[in-house]
DNA sequence: CCTACCGATCGGTAGG
DNA sequence: CCTACCGATCGGTAGG
């Protein structure tokens, strides 16, 4: 049998609920009850509709990879267009999916861990192709000369690092939008604090 | 009674043994048998030790914290020091604390969320703090033309990011060593990509 | 530092 | 979606 339209948007809104509970207290340190209980009914009935506490975590950690992966692949469709700006448009696209949701974000960056084998494993590949988009594009930047570093690698894991902290202080009713964080972002990645404007 | 030398250093060898744990499993999903096993005892024998699992977060969390001020303090003691300069040398020194000890920094980094009030409140406090002096340096280094953002507070969360994400790939035998580390993330920030170097 | 144990809570299931 | 429950495990304690 298919699931009803009904039983899916119950789905949903399990993994919702879940994902903000995981993000405030942790994967490990919320239970199933807490998960029922805020969800106005009892522990063994989330079980008509999943099937274990880790698919949950699961579905969001993956879910979310392949967001990033189609929206990195989009910002650098066009191979005509400079390295420099396709790298922008890149960390544009990155800022946008990580503050579409920010419990989403936080659980996919923090919560993965506790995913058994293989999945664990597998993240960890995807995480590592991701890195190695931002990797090569730094390295074209080098060989173009349009940018100057002694270590692609070093970088992009650098540039990833200070979009990823993102979630821990990124307010969506705050002063700065998406895009205005995205831009300054980029801006003093690319040019530094001491670059001139 | 005054704690003996070997009951002082049986008290060193369980915080290590669990922090090593918790940034393996994370602090809710390390039980205390597992610590227990792990050092070659019975599971209730741990509290002639310690009072509390918490209590071990709490010396961890709250003890390289004040690693933490007392280094950014001697980098930034000479104010006669460019600003610039006194910002590289923070740099450096938050490094040389986070690549100390991989798994004590994993645990500040990640695992303080599960203090228990008021720790938790008084830690976040602390880390504001810290923060705050990165930013005032920037906003200094803004004053005097040496440096160039819209909004230091912004550039210091981004630039602390950066190095936060240290611990979750530097290996103590890898190729780079602490210092030239801290010297190319302190150049890669401060001249960005696009800065000529 | 151990043995023996406490009450509480865990993820998940059977049967309706 | 609920009731009633399973075995396992949790952090921690008493008493030696």
């Amino acid at each position: 049998m298919t699931p009803s339209t009904a039983t899916r948007s119950r789905k949903t809104q399990i993994d919702r609920t879940a994902t903000a509970l995981f993000r405030a207290r942790g994967y490990a340190a919320t239970s199933m009850r807490e998960l029922a209980t805020a969800l106005g009914l009892e522990a063994g009935s989330l079980y008509s509709h999943i099937k274990s506490k880790e698919e949950i975590l699961h579905r969001v950690c993956f879910g979310l990879a392949s967001d990033f992966f189609a929206s990195f692949d989009q910002a650098t469709a066009d191979a005509s267009v400079p390295v420099a700006t396709q790298l922008r448009q890149a960390i544009e696209a990155h800022v946008r999916v990580l503050t579409r949701d920010g419990a989403v974000s936080a659980v996919f960056l923090h919560e993965w861990r506790h995913l058994s084998e293989p999945a664990r494993t597998e993240f960890l590949a995807l995480r590592d192709r991701y890195e190695a988009g931002f990797r090569n594009l730094i390295a074209q930047g080098v060989a173009s000369g349009e940018m100057h570093t002694p270590d692609a690698a070093f970088a992009a894991l650098t540039l990833l690092a200070s979009l990823n902290w993102l979630p821990s202080w990124y307010r969506p009713d705050g002063n700065l939008g998406p895009d205005e964080i995205a831009h300054r972002l980029a801006e003093q990645l690319l040019q530094g604090l001491e670059g001139k404007k």
